[in-house]
Formats: C-alpha cells, structure tokens, sequence
DNA sequence: TATTGAAATAACCATATCGTTATATTACTA
DNA sequence: TAGTAATATAACGATATGGTTATTTCAATA
C-alpha cells in the first residue's frame, strides 16, 4: 500500500461515523437496515459512509435475500496499522533534492 | 483517546501532503522553509497542514532562532496504530438499543 | 404479475477543506 | 533601530464532503 492508498483509507476512517461503522463491524456483520437506527442520519446517508469504506476495502458488502451485509476487511484494517508503524522512508528523494541544491539550509 | 478524538487524528493523517509530513518528520525534525521546496504549495499551505497537525497532538513545534522546527509526536501516532487495533466496543450499546426495541431483525 | 421492502443512486444544499495572495508578526542583523 | 527573512494569520475562491429528499433498482412474496 503507497502513500497515497494508505492516505486514502485513514481519510475514509477520519470520519465518527464511519469509524463507529468500522468499530460495530469488529463485533459482527450488520446490514444496512440494521445500522440505521444506530446513528441518526438516513438510509442513503448510511449507504454512502458504507460505499465509501467499499471503496478503500475496508468492508466487503454480500447480499442475504432482500438485505445487504456487510463485512469488516479485517486485513486491510492490518495494513493500516502497519502501513503507520512503517511509514516510506524519503532519505533519497531528500539527497536527490539536496544534490539538486533545492534544499534550504537552516542552520 | 475516544472514538472522536481517533477519527479527528485519522482526518489529519488522511491527507496525502500530511502524511508525507508525518513520513519526512519520521526522519528527522524539519523546518516550514525546509519543507516548501519538498511540496509544491506556498509557505502559508505549508504552515496549515502543520498546525492542523499540530492540534491533532500528532506534531510540535520549537522555535530556534529565526526557524520553527516541527517534531513527530511518536507516542501520539503509537496510540493511533494502538487505538486502530483496540476499536471501542459497543455491545452494550447494541443490547440496549435491543432492549428498548429499535433494532431492526433481519432474518 | 403486482406489490412490498431494502438498498443504491440522483439531485441538491450547507459547510468544510485546501489551495491561493496579501498582510502581520517575530527574530535576527547591519 | 531600520531592514530582512521566516512563519503565521486573514481573506478569499473552487472543490469536496456529508447531510437531506426523491427516485430507481433489485429481490421476495401475495
């Protein structure tokens, strides 16, 4: 995972209701209806804050019947907390600059 | 941290020249004129991705002299990757809401 | 097959975000 | 103490975000 994907999902994390939806998902798969009550905001509202941790694949959605669950990517969670703990190292792109003389000085 | 607080960090981090701040400052402290350059936005842009940084906790600033330095807060952005894997648990929230019959069954 | 219910999408609005340029503040220095 | 350099703040604009209501899509069922 790049900078910029790992960007991308704590974006889609830095938001109270998406972050509870990820905290409620640790305990079990809820669909959307479910998840409703539980905040107070609309149906499509809960389907957009879902569509947008899709998207990052933070959850994966299945269809029971009438009903669409969804599930914590409990791996890609993993990544995130690695991806933090293991942040890309710009030591080149620095001494690329600096050879360049692109740097500044400060001291 | 609380959720909210979590979800504010996230937000920070959520941000492609944010996260590349928090990545240069992981190898050593930096200052706002050094950072300029590294970025391709103005000194001012510079400044405010560091104080919203800043009030996150997830950086510090020093001055020295006519600079001002800004340091990683290590133990801050630990408690991020901690808070991550440890999401709060909302079991009894869900009893209750259970209880008082506002939660949807569906199967 | 017509109806019902769940979820997604569309269209819209208010506010937040991230950039800009201009200006103020602060500290060093001639 | 006047001038210069670094940083912060102010004011503004374009786009993104997160909510709403209305509508569409899809699956189950009478």
């Amino acid at each position: 995972m790049d900078l910029h994907q790992l960007a991308d999902c704590l974006k889609a994390l830095g938001d109270p209701t998406r972050l509870k939806i990820i905290a409620l998902l640790n305990l079990r798969d809820f669909c959307v209806c479910e998840l409703i009550p539980i905040f107070n905001i609309s149906q499509p509202a809960v389907s957009k804050h879902l569509n947008r941790l899709k998207t990052s694949g933070l959850v994966t959605e299945n269809r029971r019947g009438q009903w669409v669950f969804y599930s914590l990517n409990r791996k890609k969670l993993e990544e995130i907390g690695y991806g933090l703990n293991h942040l890309p190292d710009f030591s080149t792109e620095i001494e690329e600059l600096d050879k360049q003389g692109l740097l500044v000085k400060c001291d």
